[in-house]
RNA sequence: GCCGAGAUAGCUCAGUGGUAGAGCGCGGCCCUGAAAAGGCCGGCGUGGGGGGUCCGAUUCCCUCUCUCGGCA
């Protein structure tokens, strides 16, 4: 029996996923299913540079603002989300397209989440404390003894993960490590095609530069200046742009560091999702040439398709 | 034109008679419930050009070029 399909489309922020996807779309009856931690958000249009009211119009999309930014959100209420959508396409005879550049949040669809527990807000609470009192180097150790598998995997100073390891362990009595083994995707039960678009670094950070600045001329500040007075979740206030002209309001510096900013860490960010692509030998790279429109780009993925 | 200061990494600069560092930038990488987050690694260099002293010069001396101050 012929395996039914699911594309993904992703790439480098800024890069120009969403006009192609929509041109992919139309050509091969699909919906799109955004695949952006970011994007979930409402409220936020702007400074995630979500597609527009008229591309939206052209091709329905999934799980783009629907989360209020002052909730948390996370890569299991993504999943759980996201395979809900595509089941309803499939009943309606439509093809997933799951476009966006978080590396984690496409990975959990095609390979899976391992059966685990949520956030433990006491748990880390105390964790967290610990972390302040005694340092990183303390919890490590405490990890290596009850998880030393996850030990090995994980940096020292990276305090984020080891936290996150020894609570799993202090809720479920057992490692992190092999309940990880345990993880079943969508990748086994239907035909997975990964599209990943790249281009020169300089063209990149060019185009990532033209955003931030277009993001400006149409009323970033104002938006930011809105969210601000919200109490955003930790999540959401770490979308770019956020924290960086929360400083500017503060009058920690001028406007134009502000954006300079922004600009760097878009950079940073692209190169960090590059580095993730780039070891997933599933993906079909597409490089994109200067001069090429989006329609062309999304023609050349559709000869790939079949 | 004269006097002074300087010319070292992509940028701003430190330092040393035994071929060089720091911050930022940049490059590479890791990643399972915060992932636009978090963490790790890497100096990426004809030391302005030419001569001299010295075993050895980026460092000392001479000269040229350029830049920045000040005086005209």
């Amino acid at each position: 029996m012929l395996k039914k399909k699911i594309i993904f489309l992703v790439g480098p922020t800024a890069i120009g996923k969403s006009a192609i996807a929509i041109h992919l779309a139309k050509k091969i009856d699909a919906e799109i299913i955004s695949c952006d931690s970011m994007q979930v958000y409402s409220l936020m249009d702007i400074v995630t540079s979500q597609p527009s009211s008229t591309q939206r119009k052209q091709i329905k999309h999934h799980l783009l603002g629907v989360v209020n930014p002052i909730r948390e959100y996370n890569v299991a209420r993504y999943r759980k989300e996201a395979i809900a959508i595509c089941d309803k396409l499939f009943l309606k005879g439509k093809i997933p397209l799951f476009v966006g550049g978080s590396g984690l949040y496409y990975s959990v669809i095609i390979d899976g989440l391992f059966p685990a527990i949520g956030e433990d807000k006491s748990i880390r609470a105390r964790l967290d404390k610990e972390l302040s009192l005694k340092g990183s180097s303390c919890l490590f150790q405490r990890l290596s003894k009850v998880d030393p598998l996850s030990a090995k995997k994980i940096h020292p100073n990276d305090s984020r993960r080891i936290i996150r390891a020894l609570e799993v362990y202090l809720k479920t009595g057992l490692p992190m490590s092999s309940l990880q083994k345990n993880r079943i995707g969508l990748g086994s039960e239907y035909e997975i095609k990964i599209f990943a678009l790249n281009a020169n670094r300089k063209t990149i950070y060019n185009k990532i530069d033209q955003r931030v600045d277009k993001m400006f001329k149409t009323g970033l500040i104002n938006e930011v200046q809105g969210l601000l007075r919200l109490k955003l979740s930790k999540t959401a206030f770490c979308a770019i742009g956020i924290r960086e002209l929360e400083s500017y309001f503060k009058g920690e510096y001028d406007l134009d560091e502000a954006r300079r900013l922004i600009k760097r860490n878009s950079r940073h960010y692209a190169k960090r999702q590059l580095t993730w692509f780039k070891k997933d030998a599933r993906i079909h790279w597409v490089n994109i040439k200067d001069e090429e429109t989006p329609g062309e780009i999304a023609k050349r993925i559709w000869k790939k398709l079949f």
